[in-house]
DNA sequence: GTGAAAGCGCTAACAA
DNA sequence: TTGTTAGCGCTTTCAC
């Protein structure tokens, strides 16, 4: 049982082979009988145009592409899932691809993409390296970067990392505490400086000295690195007031080691995440932690994208400003004065 | 600036475009010397071959359709995730859809796949009805449905719903429980219908009888509903001594409720979830649940759906065996004798 | 208002 | 071993 074609259609219609395409495009010119004619026989036939053979003729194929370093991560999965509920508003699909952060494997990505004939590409790129390497791939394909790693010239959406952490900093600081942690990111990640660099201002600001700890040297599994250095920080020491944890993810691995090691959050120590992912609202995980609004994100990067696709608009800039999210991971305590 | 064609590297190459598209095939019967000249001239023009021209001379697309019923629900999330990583070592990409709990839009998506030419399709279906309505559509189209919704004569993976919760049931009749109370599900839902079997099973054998709690008439936002009767549940009367959660959602629902009412799991009642998903392992909620194994449900499903298009398999049937995996949400009662 | 013909980029059958 | 030719299903001129 072969597919229709639409030769097939214009047999049964009694008409042209082009009189079908026209009158399925509702062209002005096409007689209201035609069109009821190739209807019905569009019907009869089962017929479904074949978007492999449009997308030859020069047509668009409605597709886009969307590539992030690691779709386990829920940050990323969030971000897809308004991604693809966006563009399938607007009749375009969205393939995904993963890089696991191999900056070979992102090349390969998108050849894959242009291979397909994608009509644009979201990218959240590993690095700004490795950005470097794959622009020169894609020609003059419409693109939209996500998050930091672009060059100048790029359209992109992000958001302020730095505004964010400072928010949070200041928001710590405003319940009393002194002695915070920023704990955990790999330390070549632009975010986690960005971060960094938010959370420092803060606490200079208040006139407080801030510690970090960082995860240097090639750290595959982060999140295992994580629940081990809080496990050791757990172990008996002298624990920070506050910790600010570079992620959600790195918060809960915080959140892990502390049940294990019987601390108890906030009694014993604050806890602060960034994020937002959905984790955190849970029922007695209820981590303070900082929105990135990754939703409205991924939407205007699919409108911008689409923008670019239909000619509307060229290069486009958008900037979201974080929100501190406060549930109950952070308590006040008594500074001294 | 346009993208390369066969015929310009054929051009460049000093060959003819079928030449160069057996070379890039890697053809027994052509020169090194040619296969090296073409993909000189291949990575000088940045060539990637155009996959619609080559889908339209019969060739695979090498993308699956993916088609679920809410991919905001973890658990789908989770398998698409299985399921994608499987595709991608096997060199195929998978479109997802999501058809909202909605027959029509069940439909659309898959005229959208047929229109793409894909190579195969994954369902998980709404109901038996919405899959006999579409099985017409696919004609002979390789598929494999994943869960219970299919007609006996399609090819499937699923787990066996009743057996995972007669265990979970058992186990709970093993720790002393004798009110125990199974909550949620819609009652169109077959799976909770042979969950609730299993159950009623396991109660049976141990003499008990056993309770439970239905989503009756059209209920959208079945979170929501399981929040606010677990909310009543708690209001003050007497207390069932354990509760069989329809899923790890609703589970967590109840939590989010138990909290706010003061009311202690497992202290005050035991519970135990279904599916597994990735917020049941987290800190502070170490829920008891029962795991259907999704990851290696989508893979199995992926596997299955290629043999299908390469050929080597006919129709299949893969059942997996649930597994009951204990954390922290279920004590040991001292039961009447 | 509609049809005939050309061509999109590629592969497969047949020649050479 | 390689080139030539035809055709996949569709859209788009250009005629009529």
């Amino acid at each position: 049982m072969k597919r229709a074609t639409i030769k097939d259609v214009a047999a049964l219609a009694g008409v042209s082979a082009a009189t079908v395409s026209r009158a399925l495009d509702d062209r002005p010119e096409i007689t209201q009988e035609t069109k009821r004619k190739v209807r019905e026989a569009c019907r009869v036939l089962d017929y479904v145009p074949n978007i492999a053979a449009r997308s030859l003729t020069g047509q668009k194929t409605h597709i886009l592409g969307m590539l992030v370093p690691d779709i386990s991560n829920p940050y990323f999965a969030d971000m897809a899932t308004a991604i693809e509920r966006r563009a399938a508003q607007e009749g375009y699909r969205v393939l995904l691809s993963n890089s696991m952060r191999d900056p070979e494997q992102e090349l390969k990505s998108i050849d894959s993409f242009l291979a397909r004939q994608i009509d644009g590409i979201l990218i959240s790129a590993i690095s700004p390296q490795s950005q470097a390497r794959h622009r020169a791939l894609m020609g003059n394909l419409p693109c939209v970067y996500l998050g930091i790693n672009h060059s100048e010239e790029c359209s992109y959406v992000m958001a302020d990392n730095a505004a964010g952490s400072y928010e949070a900093a200041r928001y710590l600081l405003g319940l009393g505490h002194r002695d915070i942690l920023f704990f955990g990111g790999r330390d070549t990640s632009r975010t986690r400086e960005l971060r960094l660099k938010g959370f420092r201002q803060a606490l200079a600001e208040g006139g407080v000295e801030g510690r970090d700890l960082t995860a240097a040297g090639d750290i595959r599994q982060l999140r295992q690195w994580s629940y081990e250095q809080a496990l050791e920080l757990f172990r008996g020491g002298p624990l920070p007031s506050a910790i600010f944890a570079f992620s959600d993810i790195t918060a809960l691995k915080i959140m892990e080691a502390a049940e294990e090691r019987g601390v108890r959050i906030p009694e014993d120590v604050s806890l602060v995440g960034y994020d937002n992912i959905s984790f955190a609202a849970l029922p007695r995980i209820h981590l303070t932690t900082v929105s990135q609004h990754k939703f409205r994100l991924g939407e205007i990067a699919v409108e911008r994208l689409l923008e670019q696709i239909q000619g509307r608009r060229e290069r486009t800039v958008d900037l979201l400003r974080p929100e501190l999210v406060v549930r109950s991971t952070c308590r006040r305590v008594s500074g001294t004065p």
